[in-house]
DNA sequence: CCAAACTGCTTAAACGCTTAACCTAGTGCG
DNA sequence: CGCACTAGGTTAAGCGTTTAAGCAGTTTGG
């Protein structure tokens, strides 16, 4: 229905082979023939087919991101960066979102092998074996975000959160605090997992025995139980740290329903630098993983080992960093 | 490189036409034809090339959705549920974020273009009459937020702000208030502007005076200086309508730094019911605008457009329901 | 001054799939 | 029995690009 290559061609009286390395800026046109082409083609509003193009050419020039829940502000920072960094390598993007469930876990990776992306950035924990041996064996790039498989055509993106959580704890015993408490998430998963084995072994450094360790969620609602929770232990804890934004919040909302003042009474921290952190009152003391250079490395990972004929996997370090907001303070005096 | 139909069919014994009836489900294939030809795929590990697919088949079967920003909170659930939905109607679904910006905003549209879109769902106000009409005149079925032209392969989603405003001001006046003052946001934006007026008019309704009206920004900065601003003002506003919750959040902010208690001396309310109404300290009144139901029927009416051989436009409309927090109660007495 | 190299274009063969057209048995029916 | 159907396949012609190969005409270098 739409117009072709050959339309434009037939009307800028060239084959179509001229257009197309026209379009594809191969250098192979005169001046002349080349802006009389690109003329025509806008006068006619043409778009080339990327379905064509991708078939013709065995290559998609597309990356994948595979997130687990959108919805998830830690996410969309990280897709628009990608795409962003994307777009400015010169490929497509495409997103799936696989809500927290192997199932269409599955179906997205199926989805990017059906598009041919170049390569993919796995978001998510629920992706099984298999599939990454089905990747890998496609020659599909693959970064990873926190697991470990650094292998041929895999990279990985890891988040240092051993040094998130021992500037926050660190922080906190400088502020004469000693009781500190930790809300864990789910431990299972791996990026949960460091950040509690962090926790334990800075307290140990610092000399204070860690613990009370409480279970939250990952949600606000665990966040609002271990509040409440802490708000009644003797002795009470100064300072509660928790795995993340919006657990921080339950616990702050928590606390106060309990009537503790945050941070006069309990110092609070999160963890991420969510938009939450900033909007929270009070405002959370929590750690900046760099979303937003998560997506953009991500993005030049895939492209670095989609492009090189050895494509060695590398492992890449994201930093972290303490921000400071109005959810911590002083150790009340005891 | 990878595999293709022919080898599937080879495998199988079968021709190429076969293999693709039995995964294009025609129903055209005998049982046993069927089963082994299904085993084959599955042994190889086949998936069909996208885009020899799309170009064979005359028809990408995808659906597109702009949208202005995935990191405003308004839509990543909107995003998720319309992927969702295209799925479910057998769908690819692509997204694209413009940023706010004109210029993306025309790139986007023509990487709908480029992919064929069957139907795009525009979230943003930055599209241009120019792209509209080139999308219509390739027969891409079109659904807008919030726009007026409901045409031939236009349809619209209205949501009902006069509806949820109505309800944010009745309420408040059945809580005794009588001085409501209004954030507003960009007038330009037609949504900004329909709430304006609908709060005009209600309390003209009412018999109430409108005003003050402060201009916001419709983020969080923009509501701090309200905020601020109200809580100066003399007579003091019982009561303060923000745009959106992030503006409500701001507003919030405002009035406790300069020593107003909220609820107790100020009620505030927002508008869109984002997590940060539930989430905010205190949690936020607002107006839930449905917008999993938005992204759902985007979806459908794309579907719908597309598939009828008289496209005609619909108008969609989305209620909005009022949501009770902690940030608002009954007026303090003067 | 001629072979070689370059410039700027065209021709035509893919790419991996869908689908219309066609074929071959077997089946039902008057 | 003969005819029309149907069920279950196959063959082959595209779909809209890219790109290798080819081909004039012009420039370059020894």
């Amino acid at each position: 229905m739409g117009l072709t290559i050959r339309d434009v061609a037939k009307a800028a009286g060239v084959s179509t082979a001229t257009v197309s390395n026209v379009l594809n800026k191969t250098g192979k046109v005169g001046r002349r023939t080349h802006l009389l082409v690109l003329s025509t083609v806008k006068r006619l509003g043409y778009f080339p087919n990327v379905h064509a193009r991708h078939l013709a050419s065995h290559d998609s020039r597309t990356l994948g991101i595979i997130v687990s829940d959108i919805e998830n502000p830690f996410f969309p920072e990280v897709v628009k960066s990608f795409e962003v960094r994307a777009r400015q390598l010169g490929y497509d993007a495409i997103l799936s979102d696989t809500n927290y469930d192997p199932r269409r876990t599955r179906e997205a990776a199926e989805r990017m092998m059906e598009h041919n992306v170049r390569g993919v950035a796995v978001m998510t924990s629920e992706i099984s074996l298999r599939l990454i041996h089905e990747l890998a064996r496609r020659r599909i790039a693959v970064t990873f975000l926190d697991l470990a498989p650094v292998r041929s055509y895999m990279s990985n993106l890891r988040i240092d959160y051993f040094s998130g959580v021992e500037q926050i704890v660190k922080y906190l015993h400088s502020n004469g605090h000693r009781r500190i408490a930790f809300i864990a998430g789910r431990p299972r998963l791996k990026s949960n997992l460091a950040r509690l084995q962090a926790y334990e072994k800075c307290m140990q450094d610092l000399g204070l025995e860690p613990g009370p360790i409480l279970r939250g969620d990952l949600r606000f609602e665990g966040g609002l139980a271990a509040g409440l929770a802490i708000a009644k232990l003797s002795p009470r804890p100064t300072a509660a740290v928790a795995v993340n934004d919006l657990t921080a919040v339950g616990v702050i909302k928590g606390l106060l329903k309990a009537g503790c003042r945050v941070p006069q009474d309990v110092s609070v921290t999160g963890f991420d630098n969510t938009r939450l952190a900033e909007y929270s009152n009070p405002s959370i003391t929590t750690v900046d993983v760099h979303r937003d250079m998560l997506g953009k490395m991500a993005a030049d990972a895939l492209h670095e080992l989609s492009r090189s004929a050895d494509p060695q996997g590398k492992e890449y370090q994201i930093p972290a960093e303490l921000i400071l907001g109005d959810s911590s303070g002083p150790a009340p005096s005891e």
